[in-house]
DNA sequence: CTATATACATAATTCACTTATGTATTGACC
DNA sequence: GGTCAATACATAAGTGAATTATGTATATAG
């Protein structure tokens, strides 16, 4: 598991990037999404997918469709065109971010 | 310049690295040398840098040293012992946040 | 003689997160 | 048929690393 500190301000990167790549998703799924894609090192929370999920909708950069199974609620969420275009910057930030860091740190990727 | 939410976490892993390769510096010539290194996209703000400086010092892992240039203070710090094992770990530590990271969001870097 | 750079420091505030808690359904195991 | 774990949502309280603001003081350039 990786240090929860080093995840700070990823979390909307990471959602926008993982609704581009696999469509219409629901919360519990995109946290087990993201478990299997990282091997388990990135274990999100509860309290901290919900609110970020609720914001980014607020923001407009995802729409909701709320699904019945069964007698449970689904509620699915997925990019807007806005949506795509911002998940796009934020990856694009990110990249941008760790080559920064890797010279200063004097680290080398890969 | 990167946004200041990314940047979150890793203020101690620079500091720490800085401080390895660079020798005892002080904090005025720590936020410099960042600023060259990274090409003016990092900036250390002081309010974030010196509390940061203590806490590091108050956990064992820098040692300062308080000298007059004329009528002017500079403290500069160094690596403890424990502090460039600490370094060490924690850059390692970063590394693997990105390769995790790089997987998440299917971005090739370099 | 004034603005900018150098050099330290701390207090108030912000805000993204963790932790804790709550509700409810579904499935597996025995 | 009872219990535990997994599924599925949500919000509130608390934490802590940062920003922003402020303060002090010396040195230098124009």
């Amino acid at each position: 598991m990786h240090s929860p500190e080093l995840l700070k301000g990823t979390l909307q990167t990471i959602l926008l990037k993982v609704l581009k790549d696999h469509g219409k998703m629901y919360g519990y799924e995109i946290t087990q999404r993201v478990k299997e894609l990282s091997g388990s090192r990135l274990l999100l929370t509860e309290g901290a997918l919900y609110p970020t999920l609720h914001k980014l909708e607020a923001e407009g950069l995802l729409k909701t469709e709320i699904v019945m199974m069964g007698k449970r609620v689904r509620k699915y969420y997925a990019l807007t065109f806005q949506g795509r275009s911002i998940a796009k910057d934020r990856v694009a930030e990110f990249v941008d971010f760790i080559k920064t860091m890797s010279t200063v740190l004097q680290v080398h990727i890969n």
